[in-house]
RNA sequence: CUCCCGUUCGUCUAGCCCGGCCUAGGACACCAGGUUUUCAUCCUGGCGACAGGGGUUCGAAUCCCCUACGGGAGGCCA
């Protein structure tokens, strides 16, 4: 029984697409699973836009995402080079193994791949010209994922440019042959292109590999696979957004495939251990963000406080709530604080900026529901004597002046609270009020209780 | 225009291969309550689908055929 080798083989283009992602996720996933080899390979024919930092894009996503390579770039391995820009001399060898099988023809200075059959000529409807096709054997591709696909493959195809390139659907079938790739799992995009795959593979008198083509990702809205300019397709986006890289390989793993168990979130690990061809559906999937957002939160709450301080930092740094000075106690105390609550890190700052900031935004119509509320300030008063008074700031101990100038005055404590909330936040909203305070500390919800009663009218 | 693939709640999906246990299960979203302050928290409940039509069968979401719809491919792009 030889080993499992699959591939992953992008054309760096200067984006990661979620749809790229999922299918090497894939193949990672189904290496990982088998205990075989993942390679890395680099289609780089297209001189124009496969530039040195379109590769580090694509890297990046890799690494990001956790899919490391046993062979490729930067890892090496004995079926090397991995970049198709340095592989002419493999594909001059397959070629002339073509040639001497007379199966290439040269027409208008591209070379074509000659089918076996008879000839015909037809007018073609969507060439609108007349073409010859070839009364060709159907193709049968045994599909991991699809089952018995059968797809004849009509037209002699070119496999060299004029300029001298070979063509992708030559040098992916050269590729797989000579590093021995034993399974391609792809998007269902390239099912109809597999034809041409098995013709070649067939002409060069090799077993091809087993196919499995994976249903593809729709866009959230409107018709039409995802594409770059959509919302939510580059994995680059939710890096920089601050999303849980184990959080988006959950999310995207669950597109297209699932454990039949109802489990959603899962370790990698476990999704290593569960992942298989059976577990993949056929019909394409529509793109969430929502779905991804939910499970993202829920990643969110197991963080370290170290992780989600290091996720959140970059945000809260670029909105100016925390910078070198911030003391980094504080920092960690406020972010334990809202950890339980918060949904997303692309807001953050906004949800905890009055945190770090002493001006900070107040929310009118949330002060204007206080104050119908009446005896606003009179409320804040009776709380000032006894904060003042107080030294320990914990929030039990909070919590138990609070019952008592309740009682004193004849309230319920929650008669309190928003008030309170308003005047050191300026909203209605936000973290538990009684550890909020104990984390804002003594100093700053003094200073700030102080502040309100003089500036404001209440 | 031709060929290929697909079609279960708004969305992701379980069930389909091996027909009865399906009054079709879960999740996200949404709505309503609750959590003796707030909610970008948590809990409970609700809403909500077998694309349509024909077969086969005692019995079909499950098997077969047709139609419709969706997706993809048909490049000297990958």
């Amino acid at each position: 029984m030889s080993e499992v080798r699959v591939r992953f083989a992008p054309s760096p283009t200067g984006f990661f697409h979620i749809g790229s992602a999922r299918t090497a996720l894939f193949n990672w996933l189904y290496a990982k699973h088998t205990g075989g080899q993942f390679i890395l390979r680099v289609e780089d024919t297209d001189k124009e836009r496969n530039t040195e930092e379109a590769l580090q894009v694509l890297i990046e996503g890799m690494q990001w995402l956790g899919l490391d390579w046993d062979e490729g770039p930067g890892k090496g391995g004995q079926f090397g080079p991995y970049f198709q820009s340095q592989r002419s001399a493999v594909y001059e060898e397959y070629l002339n193994l073509l040639k001497s099988k007379n199966r290439v023809y040269e027409k208008e200075g591209a070379l074509w791949f000659r089918l076996e059959g008879e000839r015909y000529i037809e007018y073609d409807d969507f060439k609108k010209a007349e073409v010859e096709k070839v009364k060709n054997t159907p193709v049968v591709i045994d599909d991991a994922i699809r089952g018995r696909v059968e797809r004849t493959e009509e037209r002699d195809f070119v496999i060299v440019r004029s300029n001298g390139e070979p063509v992708f659907h030559f040098v992916n079938v050269v590729d797989d042959i000579s590093m021995n790739i034993t399974h391609v799992i792809r998007g269902e995009d390239h099912l109809s292109n597999t034809s041409k795959h098995v013709e070649l593979f067939k002409a060069f008198g090799v077993k091809p590999p087993i196919f499995a083509h994976i249903p593809l990702i729709l866009k959230e809205s409107g018709p039409g696979k995802m594409s770059k300019r959509d919302k939510g397709a580059l994995i680059e986006e939710y890096q920089k957004r601050g999303f849980v890289s184990d959080a988006v390989c959950n999310y995207i793993c669950l597109l297209g495939w699932n454990p039949k168990d109802d489990q959603e979130k899962m370790s990698i690990q476990t999704i290593i251990e569960r992942f298989d061809f059976d577990g993949i559906n056929k019909g394409n999937a529509r793109f969430d963000e929502q779905k991804l957002a939910a499970l993202n939160s829920e990643y969110l709450k197991e963080l370290s406080i170290e992780t989600l301080t290091q996720l959140a930092l970059p945000e809260l740094e670029e909105a100016g709530c925390v910078t070198d000075q911030t003391d980094r106690e504080y920092l960690h105390s406020v972010l334990r604080l809202v950890q339980p609550k918060i949904k997303s890190l692309d807001t953050l700052a906004d949800y905890v900026g009055y945190f770090f900031q002493e001006r900070y935004e107040e929310d009118a119509k949330a002060l204007a529901r206080i104050q119908k509320n009446g005896d606003a300030k009179n409320l804040l008063l009776e709380i000032m004597e006894v904060f003042e008074a107080q030294e320990a700031y914990t929030s039990e101990q909070l919590e138990e002046t609070l019952t008592q100038i309740a009682s004193k005055h004849q309230r319920k404590l929650f008669a309190y609270f928003p008030i309170i909330r308003f005047a050191i936040s300026g909203r209605s909203g936000g973290p538990d009020l009684l550890p909020l305070l104990a984390v804002m500390g003594r100093d700053r919800v003094l200073s700030r209780l102080r502040a309100f009663l003089e500036n404001t009218s209440i």
